[in-house]
DNA sequence: CTTTCTGACGCT
DNA sequence: TAGCGTCAG
């Protein structure tokens, strides 16, 4: 009954010519993104066969972008380089740049923000869905056009060659006269077209606008989908590629989908699909039909089962996010089978590679969002586990050593050493991955915050301010005449880059809570004795060094000095007495850091 | 002896 | 929530 009741419901909404989303989704899906960026760089590769490898040294690398002309020979991705070359002798394969040893993206992250910049021109409501991909919302540009447009002036003369409509087989001669028929003829729009048809040609000519667009400003081409949800526009901007567009009206669902392969549909690609095929015996979308919406429910889950139900119809609920940035920075690399690593020296070696480069685009992201990333997870796969294992913790500043001591001590932790002699420091098994990511993104307070963030968050200037002897004072009580003497040293650094001198006079209060940040007081509930014994060795040494030189024996003063902060720059309890000390460390190391060449 | 390196999101 | 799993390219 119920069952019988929601059939008939799906059935009202289906007569609604559009699947009843009243929308116009568009997917922009930039043509072998990464090969573009590198032709860009080198054009004297244009026109010749391409592609783009990860490392070198090993099989020729792993090719992770090809272009139209090397497709053409049967070149792809996760293919090696140097498989590459026996397919297409005449391929060019462009190395991705390393920095500290592992392969930067930085530049199609970059080039991808140019994209996205300018496919914000055209409407508020994109979604950065990939590097090289968005979807848009393009409803209401739709209706301004329509509203600011007579039909009949309407670009029906506009260039639409690049235009496909899905259904129309193109290498069927009728069929494609059909379609383009259709959209060349100017009465064809009173006439002969459904609603929902001429809302996606308007959004076609839109379209055209936009990748015209992005050439000319970025110089890249890409491929779009346009239809009336992202399951839809996904779907048909694969249908033709690459500098091509295609539109997926929903009167042609039907047709498309007795023909679309399962794995084709968004979601579908991985274990589900293969599951749905496997149990109901069927290949193509449209064949999901033949079933209710009670028999996929009970074989799929009620979520699943409804998803499924909807989608072969032509129905896709997924909501389109506005967002353009990530909402995640992370970077990682893997050290398989001989590479693994076996030692705590590898592994610190390579979390202070990581943390640097994370560091570095967590700055950049801050300077360009106001934001900042208030968490840091990071994954490793040991050698012999099925899945690697997670595990974050907070991140108070952009800060490597913090970064890099976290990270280390969490994969420690779950990965003991066969000998704890730290020289000799061997696991049993090797770590054959290690990620990092950076979540949990604040926007920064307004304006001020954003320099003062900036300053704070610099390896090289979180030294100069914490290396001073006064850090320890801002727990003890000293606050108002240690800030001041921050708040002007901060001045005479951040003036070099923001000429803004009111923003930074609204910054006491804010500054205050942030560079008392920097050193947390830890909280005690043990005696003494236990809050030595992390370190017991070392800070028994500390004790009688204290106990000689102090003229008093005064417990008070002792207990005092034994009093922890959590330096913000490893992330390590550090004792206040030997807190400067300790700073000075850090600096000296940044200053080792920095004359070092990358 | 090896698809790499990302990123989003769902499930529990 | 944190951590794991899936999907995509």
């Amino acid at each position: 009954m119920i069952e019988s009741m929601i059939d008939l419901l799906t059935r009202v909404v289906l007569i609604m010519e559009d699947g009843g989303s009243g929308k116009v989704v568009v997917l922009v899906d930039m043509d072998c993104f990464y090969v573009q960026v590198e032709k860009r760089l080198h054009p004297e590769l244009k026109d010749k066969p391409c592609a783009i490898v990860q490392y070198n040294k090993w099989q020729g690398g792993s090719i992770i972008a090809v272009d139209y002309e090397a497709r053409k020979y049967g070149v792809k991705r996760s293919l090696k380089g140097k498989e590459a070359k026996e397919k297409c002798p005449g391929i060019h394969l462009v190395q991705v740049p390393e920095k500290r040893r592992k392969a930067d993206l930085s530049n199609y992250r970059k080039a991808s923000g140019e994209v996205m910049k300018v496919l914000s021109g055209f409407t508020s409501v994109i979604e950065r869905a990939s590097i090289d991909e968005a979807f848009l919302d393009l409803t209401e540009p739709v209706k301004d056009y329509i509203n600011s447009n007579s039909f009949d002036s309407l670009e029906f003369h506009a260039d639409l060659k690049s235009t496909h409509v899905a259904g129309c087989n193109d290498d069927d001669d009728t069929h494609k006269d059909d379609c383009d028929l259709r959209i060349s003829r100017g009465d064809w729009f009173k006439s002969s077209c459904s609603s929902d048809e001429r809302v996606l040609i308007v959004a076609a000519i839109l379209v055209q606008r936009i990748r015209e667009t992005i050439l000319n400003e970025v110089g890249f081409t890409c491929s779009a989908g346009i239809s009336h949800n992202k399951m839809l526009a996904k779907l048909a901007a694969g249908m033709h590629k690459p500098n091509q567009q295609t539109i997926l009206p929903q009167s042609q669902v039907d047709v498309v989908f007795s023909t679309t392969l399962l794995k084709k549909v968004r979601h579908l690609g991985g274990k589900l699909g293969e599951q749905v095929q496997d149990k109901l015996k069927i290949e193509c979308v449209g064949q999901l039909q033949e079933y209710s919406l009670k028999v996929l429910q009970e074989k799929f889950g009620l979520k699943t089962g409804s998803w499924l139900y909807e989608l072969c119809r032509g129905i896709c609920h997924e909501k389109i996010s506005n967002r353009i940035i990530t909402k995640s920075i992370g970077c990682g690399k893997n050290f398989p089978g001989p590479s693994k690593l076996k030692t705590a020296k590898a592994v610190k070696y390579w979390l202070e590679q990581l943390s640097r480069e994370l560091v570095e685009r967590l700055e950049e992201d801050m300077t360009e969002n106001t934001r900042q990333a208030q968490s840091i997870t990071v994954h490793f796969l040991p050698e012999g586990q099925a899945s690697s294992v997670a595990r974050t913790f907070a991140l108070p500043s952009y800060n490597t050593s913090l970064i890099v001591n976290n990270s280390w001590n969490a994969i420690n932790k779950g990965h003991k050493p066969v000998t704890n002699e730290e020289s000799h420091l061997t696991w049993t098994t090797g770590i054959l991955n290690i990620h990092l990511s950076a979540g949990k993104f604040v926007q920064c307070g307004k304006g001020h915050m954003k320099s003062l963030l900036q300053l704070m968050s610099s390896d090289q200037e979180c030294s100069f301010v914490s290396a001073s002897s006064s850090h320890s004072s801002i727990i003890t009580g000293k606050e108002v005449t240690q800030m001041t003497l921050c708040k002007e040293e901060r001045e005479d650094a951040v003036l070099t880059t923001t000429p803004t001198i009111t923003e930074q006079d609204q910054s006491l209060e804010t500054s205050s809570m942030n560079i008392t940040k920097f050193f947390t007081p830890i909280k005690r509930k043990g005696s003494l004795e236990t809050q030595l014994d992390r370190n017991a060795k070392r800070r028994e040494v500390v004790l009688e060094e204290i106990k000689g030189t102090l003229e008093s024996d005064d417990d008070t003063i002792i207990d005092n000095q034994f009093e922890a902060v959590l330096c913000s720059e490893c992330g390590e309890e550090v004792l206040k007495f030997v807190l400067e000390e300790h700073m000075d460390y850090h600096f000296a190391l940044s200053l080792d850091k920095d004359s070092q060449i990358n």
